[in-house]
DNA sequence: GACAAATGTCAATATGAATGTAAATGTTTT
DNA sequence: AAAACATTTACATTCATATTGACATTTGTC
């Protein structure tokens, strides 16, 4: 068990709680200090204090991150969930994130899926699946224009068709290659194909599991 | 929740909203920085970081074209996050909610994973790939102590060993069918089997999907 | 298709404001 | 007396912003 809190770094605690569930980021040391009605460098002290006692973790000299820690260690649950939407139908022309293209959203674990902007894509077909992907999977990708070999994009076929393949670049064309034998592997011009994310992980529902 | 924005990107920001709607296009970076009385190098600076804090999306490089980015929109978030325990190792007793067998928790979102009291187990090993469940995975799981044909259930094998494979009871035995050719179907009497829970859905993370 | 103009990108650099750190010191609480 | 709490001040670092100039790419026009 933790070591107790004194009264005043209780109430710094909440404060920090409160101003993170709302803002997603903590206030700056003056910030707090205005709020609290105490000088920046009193709160700094505190926030050491938190920090020895086990219940924030701050990263780096000079950083403005700060984690609120749970009684195991783990962050706190408000730092951990992330919201992402659900894209329908991937376009190039038109936005990709307006409402009419979204499905809904979907919360994943920010622990698991670090990185910005993420968006899930729900799997049309088979195609991927000795990569253990399947259909109606939700694939979880990462907003990026270029692509490395072997990595599994999102891809924008002839500005239309929207795709998750495995990425090969060859000198001459781009090869888009399914892990799956009954599909075949195509090659396409550069200027044929789009990147439009990096599959960075898979969330499987009940009913992808259905017999 | 986005972050924030800084006086000077809300004010490009609305900039750029009042133009898109007029013109239905983005000003060019020189246009913008003439109006806003600044270098295009400036504007551009701007732009990344509005496209960063996810207000706005360019596509590809060296493209014109740019949209507005709705909000993810929080509404009922609080409702939708479930946290449930990791096991990290399963046994009999059932006190698995025991701190040593845990290795932390995962936030879900409880619309896709209804059901009460679910646990997750990492994947250990490649028996049910073409299940489209790989070495790693975490396997969220509803506990329950039968299972019906067919059913991908969390076994427990010998009051000791637990595996994660297909069920099928047979007159005299009950069979757990791994999903991997390299793999052999294993047939067990009814009192060397204790099942555990049924998978009724699958996370991966990036690391699952490394090269 | 060729060429020039317009446009987006990148790197290096600079500056002021905001912010975190540290030290010295005083006050209150326990 | 010791710990917690607080202040003031000086300093170091980071961030947002901005500039300039060279360069790559796209677009429009002939």
């Amino acid at each position: 068990m933790r070591l107790q809190l004194t009264r005043n770094q209780q109430k710094v605690l909440d404060y920090l709680k409160q101003e993170i569930k709302e803002n997603k980021i903590s206030p700056s040391l003056r910030t707090a200090a205005a709020e609290l009605a105490i000088s920046h460098a009193a709160v700094a002290q505190t926030f050491k204090a938190l920090e020895d006692k086990g219940y924030i973790r701050r990263e780096g000299r000079y950083s403005r991150t700060l984690h609120i820690l749970d009684d195991v260690g783990d962050l706190h649950i408000a730092q951990r969930q992330k919201q992402i939407p659900v894209i329908g139908r991937i376009t190039a022309g038109l936005p990709m994130y307006a409402r009419q293209e979204w499905e809904g959203s979907l919360l994943v674990d920010a622990k698991i899926y670090p990185g910005q902007n993420l968006f899930a894509l729900k799997i049309q077909g088979n195609s991927m699946k000795n990569a253990g992907i399947l259909d109606q999977d939700l694939a979880i990708c990462e907003p990026r224009q270029y692509a490395h070999n072997k990595e599994i994009v999102v891809a924008l076929i002839h500005h239309e068709e929207a795709t998750v393949k495995r990425f090969f670049l060859h000198p001459d064309f781009i090869e888009l290659r399914p892990e799956n034998p009954d599909f075949r592997s195509q090659q396409y011009e550069f200027d044929e194909i789009l990147i439009q994310g990096k599959v960075i992980g898979i969330v499987r529902g009940p009913k992808g599991l259905e017999i």
